[in-house]
DNA sequence: TATAAAAGTTAGATTAATCTAACAAATATT
DNA sequence: AATATTTGTTAGATTAATCTAACTTTTATA
């Protein structure tokens, strides 16, 4: 049995080997940055996680999860993202207020919740926030993730997920009427600043930043 | 901000406090018993819930939970039967199969969670079990408690909540089919042991012991 | 390559919750 | 009332998760 504590570095690491693509290790500074503890700290959890078998790592050296690991990791994931569908979905939870309840739901212990839940949900596939629901046994469709930042005028999207979920940037999706579905078309790309001149769901044309378009993901259109 | 274990020894009291109606104050061993640990973890515990004043007591003396105290604890027993009632009615838990689970959901904070749960639950009254559901003012109604083994023959009453909720009790009223407002009609009462011979909802007649009929409460009827 | 900077580790301390063993107070019994 | 039993407390230790401060290793840079 996982500690609540032991849980979240496991989700951690799982995260940080998602940010990454080609490289899934991670350094003991990035991890106690990520979980807000001191390196020192995630140095001892890190020696008890080896000694339980979930990472692979030897001292000065990068940090991997092991596949119980990553299989542990992504039960947590598949936990926080069907909750944060409950939220959204049943109880009228805001798309920036569904992180905070879920980061203490995801560590309730009950395999047949898990499983009812989703059943209640109607097994859904993607999260609130665009991201792929984990399925029971681990399984976890990869998207090909396209930055809104990387598309070129005259293209059109329909929004996928978001990159950043800080709250600031979900309530200024809220403001702009921007969620998963929503189509942009670029108009013109700005060389100077990176910024984008964009019309959403076919409203009055708007100007983005370059900060906001690479915090966005979405799915070219034909 | 209380710890997960303090909400527990404030549920404890809570509960022991209803246990015994005339005196609502409880003994250290007593509770040390219900929540599992040894004594002295107990006296600990309670210099600590004195020191935040949720509790008063004095060396070798009785404990009582304080306004806030009962408040925090009716808080905590609120939202145990709402989630109760959550995994019974929506997600097809059995009835013996809910505490558990709800053991650990009752520790979620976020009191926007347990609002919008109530809410999505249409306003339950009652727990599966039969229990009032403290209403968010900390408002409960207090039921009149008849024991089945109360009643006399050629009486019928309707089965109000059940007093005692281990899994070996609840798996066998499911057994019998008897659940939240089944109809049983006392056809004789055994005075030899107290055992009762019993119609439930017209079924066949059959007899149930007198520590069965000690352990359910009902409504009678007219 | 030598050294400075960054990254990571160790040692020692702290806090919360728990335990055991020994002791003290209150209550019950003869 | 004297004593035995039950009930409750204290002292000292343990474990998990955290910290700070000092130290070590690795990596980057002049």
């Amino acid at each position: 049995m996982l500690s609540y504590t032991e849980e979240n570095y496991l989700k951690a690491l799982l995260k940080l080997s998602f940010q990454n693509e080609e490289k899934p290790e991670a350094g003991t500074n990035e991890m106690a940055a990520y979980l807000g503890v001191k390196p020192a700290t995630a140095t001892d959890m890190l020696k008890k996680l080896k000694e339980k078998d979930l990472v692979t790592y030897k001292k000065y050296g990068k940090i991997l999860l092991t596949d119980t690991g990553k299989k542990n990791g992504i039960a947590i994931l598949r936990k926080h993202r069907l909750w944060e569908t409950f939220l959204y979905e049943k109880l009228d939870f805001s798309w920036d207020e569904v992180h905070e309840v879920a980061e203490q739901l995801e560590h309730i212990q009950s395999a047949k919740l898990v499983d009812k839940l989703e059943e209640f949900l109607d097994f859904p596939e993607f999260d609130p926030h665009g991201d792929p629901i984990p399925k029971a046994n681990g399984e976890m469709p990869v998207i090909a993730k396209t930055l809104l930042a990387e598309l070129k005028a005259g293209d059109t999207c329909s929004v996928a997920a978001v990159k950043d979920t800080s709250t600031l940037f979900l309530q200024y999706l809220e403001k702009l009427q921007i969620t998963i579905g929503t189509k942009i078309k670029i108009i013109e790309v700005i060389d100077f600043d990176g910024s984008l001149y964009v019309g959403i769901a076919g409203g009055e044309p708007r100007s983005v930043s370059m900060k906001f378009a690479e915090s966005l993901f979405v799915q070219k259109l034909l």
